[in-house]
RNA sequence: GCCCGCUUGGUGUAGAGGUUAUCAUGCAGGAUUGUCAUUCCUGCGACCCGGGUUCAAUUCCCGGAGUGGGCGCCA
């Protein structure tokens, strides 16, 4: 059963979320005069004036001379009232016969609604407006049953959800959550700028296998065969050897591997930086500023969408997320480090082993936050990696100057300062088993002078999954494409 | 790719070798209501596919497909 205080909270998420809506100018458009946001926010001063709105049907009720309609635009929603002798029988019926998330676009005067009757002891909520409708046009009347119910109390199969993404997302959370993907980019992008980063465009069709280590998509462009780009690595190296300086690109990455688990998927969108005369420690430093930025920013301005999401884990009975801003700089575990800690864990694990799942669990547990691991072995990193001659591990192993950022358990990024002299690149080369000569459009770029530089390129979907408390990379990503989906 | 589980109305579920297959949500119709998670009444709608065991399989067995979780691989 609802209790009031509940309702409270609702009431309370609603103003809130409408507060938002300053950041955006709604102008009037061909089809509606006012946002149902606008309706609410600005309730006050249009009690009274006509206007016109136009959205989903959410609800409706009352079968009798009276109707009440639930209307949800992108902004937000409001209430529409039916009076058979204002608006006629006719246009009375025709919405009460309307079908759950039918498009109608209404004309009618705003009014202050009554308030609810409150039992004893209860504060009366902030006030509420509504349009008593003089007129309704019909756009267009949706299919019924719906395949998935926008507002239902029952939870929904990923699968049902994902085949359905278009109704999915008028759920409430998770539009909250798709908001919150373009808020992380935004700050993401604003941080890097202020850095002096440029964003850049690299291509994604490419003609041979630019890192190896992971399975390419093959493709045929015109009679040449080729490949979709793994990664744009190789290409925002080129723009630093051109002298770009710093650069940032966000764009897609794919990936022909058979993983099925919650946090891989064969296209993902990477968001990578690359920058001249750094090394490792100052990429690193990037990331976190620009992390601690974007969790900053999004705490400060965008709390609504994060108790939209709340709503929504509470009444699935999860608990609440919170936006915890992290404190900088990162804890930095070094892989000697971590290996030391996974064996006092009495784990089995030798240097130069990866350090998989089970084992992050047990760095998780000491830094369940964000923390890097850096100074991974050579032999386990990919050929640009750059090395020091001389700094070795535990065992007398080359180590490199290539690093993780986890987020507990899961890892977020990979990154690293360059090998800039061409000699050891092709060396690096040959020792993984590759032909220099195949990856000369890349090595060339270093035989004119070239400055030392880092980089790193971070999951979006999972920076999200950390963000919101999803426990699915498919949650974060609009159309997921995995093994065994590539529709819709 | 490996291991384990699951597959029942549109959606999410309960359940049994044999009776009318449970509940919620939804949908349709009706009553009531300036409602606000409205309420009430009536009705509608389902056992993944193929094979086997059995008098009888939606239930048990085998296979397939789909799906969820864990792992590997990776970001």
């Amino acid at each position: 059963m609802p209790n009031e205080s509940s309702m409270d909270v609702q009431r309370f998420l609603f103003v809130r979320h409408h507060l938002g809506i300053h950041m955006a100018d709604w102008h009037p458009t061909s089809y509606r005069t006012h946002t149902l946001a606008e309706i609410q926010l600005k309730g006050a001063d249009l009690v009274g004036q006509e206007v016109t709105v136009a959205g989903f049907m959410e609800a409706n009720r009352g079968k009798g001379a009276i109707c009440f309609v639930d209307m949800r635009d992108g902004t937000g929603t409001s209430q529409v009232f039916l009076k058979g002798d204002i608006i006629g029988e006719e246009k009375l019926d025709t919405v009460q016969r309307m079908t759950r998330e039918s498009t109608l676009q209404f004309t009618g005067t705003v009014a202050q609604k009554r308030p609810p009757k409150l039992k004893e002891g209860e504060t009366p909520p902030p006030p509420a407006y509504e349009i008593v409708a003089s007129d309704v046009v019909v756009l267009t009347r949706a299919n019924a049953p719906l395949p998935l119910g926008i507002t239902d109390s029952v939870s929904i199969g990923l699968d049902t959800r994902l085949d359905n993404r278009f109704l999915d997302l008028r759920r409430a959370h998770v539009n909250a959550m798709f908001t919150l993907r373009s808020k992380v980019l935004q700050y993401g992008r604003e941080h890097l700028i202020t850095e002096g980063f440029k964003e850049i465009n690299t291509p994604k069709i490419i003609a041979s296998a630019s890192e190896g280590g992971t399975n390419l998509f093959p493709m045929m462009y015109f009679d040449t065969p080729a490949f979709l780009s793994q990664s744009p690595q190789l290409y925002k190296q080129l723009t630093i050897l051109g002298g770009m300086e710093r650069v940032f690109e966000i764009g897609p990455a794919f990936r022909a591997e058979n993983h099925d688990t919650y946090r891989h998927l064969n296209e993902f969108i990477s968001f990578d930086i690359e920058a001249a005369w750094m090394n490792d420690d100052d990429v690193m430093g990037v990331q976190e500023r620009m992390i601690h930025h974007i969790w900053k920013t999004v705490a400060e301005n965008d709390q609504e969408h994060i108790d939209t999401i709340n709503a929504y884990r509470e009444s699935q009975g999860d608990g609440s997320i919170t936006v915890e801003i992290p404190t900088v700089p990162f804890p930095r575990i070094e892989y000697c480090d971590a290996i030391k800690m996974i064996q006092d864990a009495g784990e089995e694990i030798t240097w130069g082993d990866d350090i998989d799942s089970s084992h992050c669990d047990i760095i998780a547990a000491k830094y369940p936050g964000f923390h890097f691991l850096p100074r991974w072995p050579m032999e386990m990193k990919p050929f640009y990696i750059h090395h020091i001659p001389g700094e070795v591990g535990a065992t007398g192993e080359q180590l490199s100057r290539g690093f993780d950022l986890n987020y507990g358990r899961d890892e977020m990024t990979s990154g690293g300062q360059r090998e800039h002299n061409v000699e050891i690149l092709e060396e690096n080369l040959r020792s993984k088993g590759l032909n220099p000569e195949e990856f000369s459009f890349y090595t060339d770029g270093f035989r004119f002078g070239a400055p030392p530089h880092a980089g790193w390129g971070l999951g979006v979907a999972r920076l999200l999954m950390a963000l919101t408390g999803s426990r699915n990379v498919r949650e974060t990503v609009l159309f997921p494409r995995d093994r065994h989906r590539v529709t819709p």
